[in-house]
DNA sequence: ACAACATATGAATAACTGTTCATATATTAT
DNA sequence: ATAATATATGAACAGTTATTCATATGTTGT
């Protein structure tokens, strides 16, 4: 079997016949690619920051932790969907909590949120 | 009409009497806050970055420009799907294209893309 | 003009998502 | 214990999304 039929997509054996082609970047890549795994994990990940009522709440977190109430305050939905939202960008490792009295105060997890969403709002704004 | 009361989310009054609410910080927030158009165009953006066939098409493109056939061979699905995912990527301005002859080579838009999917890997797996 | 190729597009469908509503859990004060 | 507060959770419903299938468009060679 030669290298190039290894590269054929068994449902679509037609385009070996594309003249465009790049048979030496596919070979080249073809190794390197994200695996299925990783590529999932990513999409999850971005998954959760693609809801506007999401990013609203992190934008808030940005300032500061805070109780759900707050954010509840400063974004203007109901109780029960900021804290749906909330389970969604934690279980997305996105945010943390930690108890106090009866409040539970959010904030972000880590570095990479702001980085995303910084590079998400320069992205949109040219 | 004081302060505190502006600050009142009208469906849910009774969230004024959070113990744990953080008045002053959501006063200072909320006219730093993220405009709900923003907010929109951020989850649009990251929306595109949200299905897995579209994170895969995204690292194809990493490696180089390339014409349909081969994102097609290195990701593994239909050339319908395959197009309709690249509509989608375009549409969101993270890919870009030019014709050469039949085929429409497909490349990374900007530097925004490979930031966040590096943040994004990079979140993943830790 | 015609056939073949490379890609795009519209419709249809199955799967998924966000909100609401009702209710449950956990904490504190009485 | 009981009531009140703060938050979480499950079910249900409407809206959205990714794929497939069939077909259309644009390009090249004859």
């Amino acid at each position: 079997m030669s290298e190039e039929k290894e590269l054929q997509c068994a449902e679509c054996p037609h385009h070996i016949e594309c003249g465009g082609k790049n048979i030496e970047l596919v070979k080249r890549l073809a190794d390197k690619m994200i695996t299925e795994e990783e590529a999932y994990f990513v999409s999850e990940l971005f998954k959760a920051l693609s809801d506007m009522t999401r990013v609203r709440i992190l934008f808030c977190l940005l300032g500061g932790e805070m109780c759900v109430c707050d954010i509840q305050e400063l974004v203007g939905v109901s109780q029960s969907a900021v804290s749906h939202q909330l389970r969604t960008l934690k279980q997305a490792g996105l945010v943390k909590y930690r108890r106090e009295g009866k409040s539970l105060y959010y904030s972000i997890a880590d570095g990479h949120v702001s980085t995303m969403l910084a590079t998400g709002l320069e992205h949109i704004s040219e």
